[in-house]
DNA sequence: AAAACACGCAACCGCTATTTG
DNA sequence: TCAAATAGCGGTTGCGTGTTT
């Protein structure tokens, strides 16, 4: 029954660990060049690389593969980073799906190495008065949702980015889900609200919209907007039938956009965002 | 000069969702 | 249909290197 075991099951007998050799680098590029990724249980097999598929996959995906762009990260892909990790928590993969060049791990190292002490600088920086006024309003508004209850948390009185100000009040990472799901979630209803109401066949998308409860429907929500084939492909079909793709441009341009000073999708989006926050109607 | 410490990063581990036979 | 294996993800570890004492 089931599949044959694979190379981790052999009793771990004879499977290499640890660093890869550049002649082991060789072999595993040289095999991928002729067939291409994925299949990786047959990749040991067929070389005589005394790895295991998982390690080979790991060694392509976050070494080897092509076009990827290894330190010096720009000011922007940095903002791109506590921006989304502020809105998506630790989703590293789904964090390095808007940054193309970049690994998980890259991004994950990144954030664990530099960014997360950087925010908890501007963190400490920040009027501890300011700081605690905006956690006690998020907490109440997160509470108040749940009873579709309107709340003004973003505090209007200083200039932070309130994605920002989530990192901020939730330095801790697994406390991030809740503010970070709010914070996608209602960015996305009060676009919703701002366009013309989608067609019936973007049912799903709607349904999604609403779901965002966890954080795997949020990262779903945004590999759909993000055109990800993965695990959303359903929601990105039905909502690209009805054809209201350009309902996310501004969002995606921020994400996406890499021209230098592509600070005009950037501030767009922080303007809008600030926007969404400091209403209360739409909250 | 050398030991102690800090840092960065590649790789591993454990888990879940998906796929396969 | 279901058990077993794979693929993929996020957390963690361990080692090499740089810096400080």
């Amino acid at each position: 029954m089931g599949r044959p075991p694979c190379c981790d099951n052999n009793g771990g007998a004879g499977v290499k660990k640890g660093p890869w050799t550049p002649e082991e680098d060789i072999v595993l590029v040289s095999y991928i060049q002729q067939h291409g990724p994925g299949n990786w249980r047959s990749v040991p097999e067929n070389t005589g690389l005394m790895r295991c598929s998982k390690s080979c996959r790991l060694r392509w995906t976050n070494y080897l593969r092509p076009g990827i762009k290894r330190g010096n990260f720009t000011p922007h892909e940095e903002g791109i980073i506590i921006h989304l990790q502020a809105l998506l928590g630790n989703k590293w993969a789904a964090i390095a799906s808007y940054l193309p060049q970049r690994t998980d791990n890259d991004i994950k190292n990144y954030w664990n190495t530099h960014l997360k002490k950087k925010v908890k600088r501007l963190q400490q920086q920040t009027d501890p008065a300011d700081r605690s006024s905006f956690q006690h309003q998020t907490t109440t508004a997160a509470n108040a949702a749940a009873e579709t209850t309107s709340s003004n948390y973003y505090n209007p009185g200083n200039n932070i980015d309130p994605t920002m100000q989530a990192a901020m009040a939730y330095p801790n990472t697994t406390c991030n889900a809740a503010p970070a799901t709010m914070a996608v979630s209602k960015l996305f209803q009060s676009w919703m609200a701002k366009v013309p109401s989608p067609a019936a066949t973007d049912y799903k998308a709607m349904v999604a919209m609403h779901e965002f409860q966890d954080d795997r429907q949020t990262v779903a929500a945004v590999s759909a907007i993000n055109g990800d084939k993965s695990s959303s492909s359903e929601m990105v079909v039905g909502r690209r039938e009805a054809g209201t793709t350009t309902t996310f441009s501004l969002l995606e341009n921020w994400l996406l956009d890499d021209m230098a000073p592509g600070q005009a999708a950037m501030d767009g989006i922080m303007e809008f965002s600030a926007g969404c926050y400091a209403d209360p109607i739409m909250f």
